[in-house]
DNA sequence: CTATAGCGATCGATCGACCGATAGATGGAC
DNA sequence: GTCCATCTATCGGTCGATCGATCGCTATAG
């Protein structure tokens, strides 16, 4: 029975929500199945209807992690030409998944260390293409002049590393709208790059580069 | 015996040395004690001369992690007036821990959430004394007109972040210095915040601020 | 319309392995 | 002789995982 309960929610989504926010709480090694089996309301025995073992959970939500950043990542990189509007896209995309995906991205962020080396790999080899996105535009926009960083993989990582702590604060009821935040974001991370203000449509003033992002 | 072995490292501290690789490696969850007393190459009974608890260890480590930026932040703080030159200082403070004592950074950044809930507290609120040293630093220079961010709140977090993800891929032999690594974060920073370039000796150019940071 | 065979979902009970922690014996240093 | 360090052996509990039985639903044969 239960193709779907009166909420809506299948004994299998629940069973995954479940493992998700226990072990984004407690970590993968930290979460017993039983206590899975408890948050899902179901018994032991039931669970393992729904999963194979454990790990087989935690790669799950993995994968699922993973591909909800590279394929979005891979559209933008593709349908945007400038380093600067990828890097824009690229940072709206990573900061909102973090806030609105939080628990899955920090499961995914933090627990690729628990799964076994062959799984490990493949999850490794998804994160490692999806930062070579942030660095080849970030190579690109200094290439081009448009970005000055010191050095581009230390920008790459400092730059994944600060939208990645989203994840770790935000709440939906906080003080600052998602709208808010990714648009901070942003800022934060042109003024990391040294990019020019957009020279569309303000007043640049004649020196030009001032005070941006400032709240008056 | 052994106050201390020819390597002049004591049991103690083999033991803690021992804790401090595996708590950084697997977590503190994913760590045996039987692992621990191997790796520092004594019996399980005999790991217990030298520890309470399993959880004992941790806050040891959690507590020698935060006060070893907690303390040296405070007197940095004290004795550097600018809200620029204590961010700096702060900055070259976080990303040297961060990569001389990856693990340790690792291990205090990781694992409050295994402390059980007193001490977790604890351990809490000495990070937060720590954040409100740079989150102050950044309003002080916010208000005066020094740095420019969206948000300081959202600016503390974010270079937080970003000078914590050394520890996760800092290597001694890697392909920079750990002084290069410093200077760039430095530099990183201080464009994030938006402070105008130091206007102390160098040809600013008529505009000012242009490709501060660039290796040409 | 009814009887029943099949099937997916769920249950309680239980497996061996490993967990953190303790006890008691042994040995060497001073 | 005392004391600290270390050992071996073992404790009760929890871990991940599996088992066979049962439940309720559905499809179909008569």
């Amino acid at each position: 029975m239960a193709t779907h309960d009166p909420a809506g929610t299948s004994t299998a989504e629940r069973v995954e929500q479940a493992a998700l926010r226990l072990f984004a709480l407690r970590g993968f090694e930290g979460t017993g199945i039983r206590s899975i089996a408890d948050e899902a309301g179901i018994t032991l025995g039931s669970l393992y209807h729904y999963i194979g073992t454990k790990e087989d959970l935690l790669d799950r939500l993995m994968q699922k992690s993973m591909r909800g950043l590279l394929d979005p990542g891979r559209e933008i990189v593709e349908a945007t030409e400038s380093p600067r509007g990828r890097i824009v896209k690229l940072v709206e995309l990573h900061v909102r998944r973090h806030a609105e995906d939080n628990l899955l991205s920090i499961v995914g962020d933090a627990e690729i260390r628990s799964l076994t080396p062959a799984r490990r790999r493949k999850a490794v080899a998804l994160r490692d293409a999806y930062e070579a996105l942030w660095e080849e535009a970030i190579s690109d926009g200094s290439r081009q002049g448009d970005f000055h960083v010191p050095d581009v993989k230390l920008a790459t990582f400092a730059l994944l590393e600060m939208c990645s702590g989203v994840a770790y604060w935000y709440s939906s009821n906080g003080r600052l709208s998602l709208d808010a935040i990714t648009k901070a974001f942003v800022e934060m991370t042109l003024s990391l790059l040294g990019v020019e203000p957009l020279a569309s449509k303000p007043d640049a003033g004649p020196g030009g580069r001032l005070r941006r992002g400032a709240h008056p």
